[in-house]
DNA sequence: CATAGGATAATTGTATCCAAAATTTGCTCT
DNA sequence: AGAGCAAATTTTGGATACAATTATCCTATG
């Protein structure tokens, strides 16, 4: 429970959060211009913090922005997603096998709430965020927030393709399945077992998304 | 050779440029504020590129911003460039493991005229971004651009303090033998001993660096 | 008819100006 | 004299206005 924020909103930062919500729930398709002044109007702001927000979003790799020609929803080549999965795997790998044997009772509980909560979830959007919280509570113990915060700057531009393929069911069953699977090797200490669900789990959603994008927005 | 440049400078990026070296030279020390009026009449700018550019850097990890009160130079925690540092053995590792089968006469040679040129410059500056292009080289032919990227954000926050601590002479006998022996290494092929090289070069780096940081600049 | 050239419009980048927040200064009261 | 509070100054965040660059459209020409 947050009681003072560390950082006070400023309009560049909730506007950051709202276009980030935005991209995410396809807004805009990949390539599609992003308008400052439009945006400044739909917001009621001014160009300045619609600048800083598109900027901001550029430096977590959802925008390209090329000088005076405008921002664009990123489209990762499939070269390029591969390798995201695959530096996601040497990252979470990594913060798993270090919170392995620092979970307990409580944050194994907390786990499992946050998976049942993932799994009555029922929007795209509720989907990632749950997945997020779920990765971060299961990599948390390690208590390494630069490969936490490494762990989301990787993931941040390819989630808005992993919203795009996680329509109704699809593959709902086997994402809870090794999400559970995570939870028992983690509560068991098996570091081996940890690790390969991992990988097969990273394995499966690099799939998903490379489906996604190479399908989606042919501009 | 470069003909047109792709993206045509603003004055933003280029003060983004001037503004990184010299926070690379040691111009403002960790905690020291930075002033955007100043910045500005400095450089005969206004103070929105002086804005932008100084969120730019904070997305790097060079500056840490906090609301209306200012921007001054981070000074990551000892525990922080630990966990730095072994995120940079993960991913320059794998960079490297790519690489090694990809070099071939060519890039073996220009990996010896770098680290000659590397060995030559008598200024802090120029070491570094010597270092950086020797390493660049190093993992250039493994073809990862989200890893290149990775491995110079991971540096961008402490090489400052490295700069700082390879004052005259310190270190860079060891430092350059380390070169020599990974570029013989990769010219043999040769995976573990390559790997073994690498990681006790960023061992040696990062007991300099953690020096640098507690030693300098108490405000 | 396709295309090169140039004027016009649309859009981004920057400067100037105003508002909000924080830091500093100086005063009061104990 | 020192702690506490309030006005003044400083500094940052945002809005408006202007300049620079790019995109569009129209025309003229081969």
């Amino acid at each position: 429970m947050i009681i003072a924020p560390l950082a006070p909103a400023t309009t560049a930062s909730v506007l950051a959060q709202r276009l980030r919500e935005a991209i995410d729930a396809g807004r805009w398709s990949p390539g599609e211009l992003l308008r400052q002044e439009q945006i400044a109007a739909e917001y009621g702001v001014s160009r300045i913090p619609v600048r800083e927000a598109l900027a901001q979003l550029q430096s977590e790799g959802l925008l390209e922005i090329a000088h005076y020609r405008g921002a664009r929803v990123s489209r990762p080549q499939a070269q390029e997603i591969d390798e995201l999965f695959d530096l996601r795997l040497l990252v979470e790998g990594d913060l798993l096998a270090r919170a392995l044997g620092r979970h307990d009772q409580r944050s194994l509980r907390e786990l499992a709430r946050l998976q049942d909560r993932l799994e009555d979830a029922d929007d795209r959007l509720g989907w990632i965020s749950g997945d997020i919280a779920f990765h971060e509570a299961l990599y948390g113990p390690a208590e390494r927030p630069r490969s936490l915060a490494l762990f989301r700057q990787l993931r941040a531009p390819i989630d808005r393709f992993a919203a795009q393929a996680l329509g109704p069911g699809a593959r709902k069953q086997g994402w809870a399945n090794e999400h559970r699977q995570l939870i028992a090797a983690v509560a068991a200490g098996d570091a081996m077992a940890a690790r390969s669900i991992l990988e097969q789990h990273l394995q499966a959603t690099r799939a998903v998304v490379l489906a996604a994008c190479s399908g989606e927005g042919e501009n």
